[in-house]
DNA sequence: TTAATATTTCCATAATATTGGAAATATAGA
DNA sequence: TCTATATTTCCAATATTATGGAAATATTAA
C-alpha cells in the first residue's frame, strides 16, 4: 500500500459522520445497507451523507452497488485489512515479544 | 474507546509526515527515537515537526520521555490495538466466516 | 557563566474540508 | 405519461488544518 492511499483513507475515516456510517458498513456485513437507511439511522442530511458517502467509496473503504432506486453500500473488508497491515508493518522491529497479535473479529 | 476519541487518533495519522513518523516510531520499538532524529529521516523542519509530533501525542499515539535535551518519542503500541479493535468492533455481525483475523505483527 | 545544541511556541499565510438548501437526475409504479 | 421516491450535484458560507521562519525556552558541556 503507498502512503497516499493510506492517508486518504485514514483522512476518510477521520470525521464523525463518516466513521459511524463505516462502522455501521462494518457491522451490517457485505449483504449492505441503502444509502437513504444510513441517512435514516445517522441523522445526516441527504447533500451532506452524498458528500459523505463518496469520500469514503474514493478512499476504496466502501463500495455502492445500484439496485433500482437505491443505492446499498457496503465495507470493503479487505481494504481496510491492508490499512491496518500497513499502519502496524515491520511493528517493534520483527521483536515478536514487544507485541502480540490482535484478533480482528 | 469513544468516536470522538478515535476520530483524533485517525486525524492525527492521516497526514503524510505524521503517519511516516508513526510507522517509524512502530518499527523502532519501545526505545523511541528523539525528536531530531525524526526530523532528520524525515526531512521535517523543527516547527513543522514539533506541531506534528504534538498532534501524535495529544492523539495519544505517541509517548514523549525527556532525557537530558532531547525528547525521545515512542509509539503508544495499546492506543493503536484499541484504535484498530474500535474499526472493526462487531465486524460482520459476528458471522465469523465472513471476516478472517487478521495478524497484526 | 558562556556558547552550543534541542525543542517548542508564536504567528501569519495558504490550503483544504464541512455543511446543507435548492435544483438536477434517475428509477419505479400507477 | 405522470407522480413519488432516492440519490447526487451545485454552490457559497464557514471552519479547520498545515507550513515554516524567527524568537523563546531548556539543557549540556566547556
Amino acid at each position: 500500500m503507498k502512503i497516499e492511499l493510506a492517508v486518504e483513507a485514514l483522512a476518510a475515516l477521520a470525521q464523525e459522520s463518516r466513521l459511524s456510517i463505516f462502522r455501521l458498513l462494518i457491522r451490517a456485513g457485505k449483504e449492505g445497507v441503502a444509502a437513504g437507511v444510513l441517512g435514516e439511522k445517522l441523522g445526516i442530511p441527504p447533500a451532506t451523507l452524498s458528500f459523505h458517502l463518496k469520500t469514503l467509496t474514493h478512499a476504496g473503504l466502501v463500495k455502492p452497488r445500484t439496485e433500482g432506486r437505491f443505492v446499498i453500500y457496503s465495507a470493503n473488508y479487505s481494504e481496510m485489512d491492508k490499512l491496518i497491515a500497513y499502519l502496524t508493518e515491520h511493528c517493534c522491529a520483527g521483536d515478536a515479544a514487544q507485541c502480540a497479535p490482535v484478533k480482528i473479529c
